[in-house]
Formats: C-alpha cells, sequence, structure tokens
DNA sequence: GTCTATACTAAGATAGAC
DNA sequence: GTCTATCTTAGTATAGAC
C-alpha cells in the first residue's frame, strides 16, 4: 500500500531537508536535481523560480507542524503539554543535522523576498498563539513560571527552542532542548 | 586623533557585518570589494580563501563580545548582571537587521569546515560560562529562578536570546529580548 | 512533463605585471 | 600590496525538441 509521491512532492520535500540543513543560499537546483533524478530545467517547470519554491516549502511545512501540534491532548496538564510540544519541535528535525525550517529562513531572512517573510512570520505567529494558551494555564494550574505574561513567556520559550536547535546541532548532542523545558518549569526536575 | 584603519581590518569589519546580515553564503568576495574599495584579488591576498576569512572573523567577534562582557560590573546583584548581558548582547546587534554572527554561523554551520564549527562552539561556550556563574549567584541571592541546573539555565537563556534575535528581526521589533529577560527572573515585572 | 542545449551571471581562486 | 587578466566551476533561468 505505497502511495508514490509524485515528482513534484519528492522535488518539495527534498528542498525542505536540503534548507533545514544548509539553508537557503546552501543548496541548489542541481542538489535537487540529483537527488529526485530529474534535470533542473524539470525543476524550473515546477517551481519556475527559487523564491517559489521557499513559499511552497514554508507553507507546506507550516501545514505538517500544525497537524502534528493539533495531536496534543488537550486534557494534558499545562506542563505536560509543553512537554508535549518541545519534544515534537525536537522530533521534526530528524537525525540531529537539521533545524526548524523556519528557524533557518530566519537566519536567512535578509536575502528573501517579502512573501516568504510572512510566511515565516505566520509560522511563528501560529507557534507562539500555541504556546501562549498553554503559559496562560500553566498560570492558572501553577506548574509554569509566571514572572511574565504568557504571550512573553511563549514567545521567550518559542525563542529558546529554535536557539537550542541551533546549539544542539552545533555540538552534535541533543540535550539542549531538554534544558530549555526545565527552565520554564515552575518545579525542579528529578 | 582618527586612527585610520588598514584595508585588513576594513575587509574584516564589513565581512563581519554581511554575514551578520546574510549569512556566510550570502556575501560574496564582490560584495567586500565593492565596500572597501578594493579588487577580490586584494582580498585573496589577506584571506586567501573564504574560510580563512570567516575563522578570524569568528576570532575577531568573539574577543570583541568577551571584552564587552568583561565590563559587567561585579559587584551588581545577579538579575542586574542578567539583564546588563541581555542588553549588550542586543547592542552588538546595530540597527535591528544583523543577528549574532555566531548565531548565523551556527545556521550555517553544515557548510562550513571543522576549525570554524569549533571556533563557534568556543563563542558559545564563553558566553554560557559567564552566564552559568550569573545563574549560580542567582540562586544563592533568589532573584533567578532555579528550576534548573545553573548550568540548564544558562543554556537555555543563551539560546532564548538567540532565538529572540532572530524572531527580531523577523518581526522588524526590537522588544523580543527584553521578554527573554523577564522570562528568566522569579519576580513579576513592573 | 521531461529532456538537451544554451544563455548569462556570479562565484572563488590564481598568475603575473607593476 | 594592489592591480589586470584569466580560469574554472556553479548558479538560476529560458527556449524549444520530444
Amino acid at each position: 500500500m505505497e502511495t508514490t509521491k509524485t515528482v513534484r512532492e519528492q522535488i518539495l520535500d527534498h528542498a525542505i531537508s536540503l534548507m533545514m540543513l544548509r539553508g537557503y543560499n546552501g543548496f541548489s537546483y542541481r542538489d535537487l536535481s540529483d537527488l529526485v533524478g530529474v534535470k533542473t530545467s524539470s525543476i524550473h517547470y515546477y517551481f519556475p523560480s527559487k523564491d517559489d519554491l521557499v513559499l511552497e516549502a514554508v507553507h507546506a511545512y507550516t501545514r505538517e507542524v500544525q497537524d502534528a501540534v493539533k495531536t496534543i491532548d488537550a486534557g494534558l496538564p499545562a506542563e505536560g503539554k509543553l512537554a508535549k510540544f518541545a519534544k515534537m519541535f525536537g522530533r521534526t528535525l530528524g537525525d540531529g543535522d537539521h533545524i526548524c525550517l523556519c528557524g533557518m529562513l530566519a537566519a536567512d531572512i535578509e536575502t528573501l523576498p517579502e512573501p516568504v517573510r510572512l510566511a515565516v512570520q505566520a509560522f511563528f505567529k501560529a507557534n507562539e498563539a500555541c504556546l501562549t494558551q498553554i503559559f496562560a494555564e500553566g498560570a492558572s494550574d501553577g506548574t509554569l513560571a509566571t514572572s511574565a505574561t504568557p504571550e512573553q513567556a511563549a514567545r521567550a520559550f518559542f525563542a529558546a527552542l529554535q536557539g537550542a536547535g541551533l546549539a544542539s546541532r552545533l555540538f552534535r548532542t541533543k540535550s539542549r532542548l531538554e534544558e530549555v523545558e526545565a527552565s520554564f518549569k515552575l518545579s525542579k526536575q528529578k
């Protein structure tokens, strides 16, 4: 029962993976050509320009991540939801040499056109909105820190996850995401 | 009394600035040529390869940042030191369209040679070591959160600063660094 | 929809004159 | 130390045959 992917989907998947690894300016149509097995001119057929390709990549990635976030059990305590969110964020990164696509593109943003900036902003906003709710709950049930507003805490936490992704890969370790989680909880971890 | 900079210094300064803006793969010797006013072949005279250039840039940048960090008043309470550190981190970023050189290179790390990775790791370690001491003090004087160990908190905080730098620029705002600071303090901000 | 062929531009780098 | 000139490769992109 294998659902064979179209060439278009393969291109998009590999483009996302390559950008998570090397960034927008660190991969080429030739790389995609080698991976997918079609000529670069064929890739231009699906995605006329590289800008078109990134934009679609961000949309697809955002959808994917948001679908995963939605599966977080609403019955969990805030602390548990936060842990789940952090774990899922780590899992989308694969073997350890990839970072979040939108974190990467945020680094490359000054070389990208405005529509891409807006799409990456939308990704951040969606995740921060989800986290804001978790921190608001955490303030009520007393499991999460309250020194900042839920909005501030959510943005700081998401920034910390992005930064921890960078550092994890830099040091070739996996532990940095968990440290972030521990730092935003009120009770000491065992 | 103006100390005229050598061509070599100008190249290095502009290289650092360009990388903080567009990343390693987003600038060229031609860009530097235009900015400094010498031909690209002259730049190769000082820095034979682009790898040589980045490596020296990281060293110079690390020295610069560490010198600034050392000026933090030892008499300050931990909370105050943390605020100073965050403020200084923000100030090295300039107008708002630059991010930390080593945060940027951490994003580009998979396209860079091992010596650069080690140098960027050293930058992270030095800053995290400084922050570890601040968080240890903060645990004693009761101004900073203690849900994680000082080492964990330091790494999480530094990651949050890096992530906040990315987000600040993405959204063209400046407030995100302060939110990070607020989230790591125990007492509510006024 | 995929190919060959081909622009065109840019990139990193080197040789050798001045 | 800086230049001109050149090399080589790679990059995005397009035209047109199949």
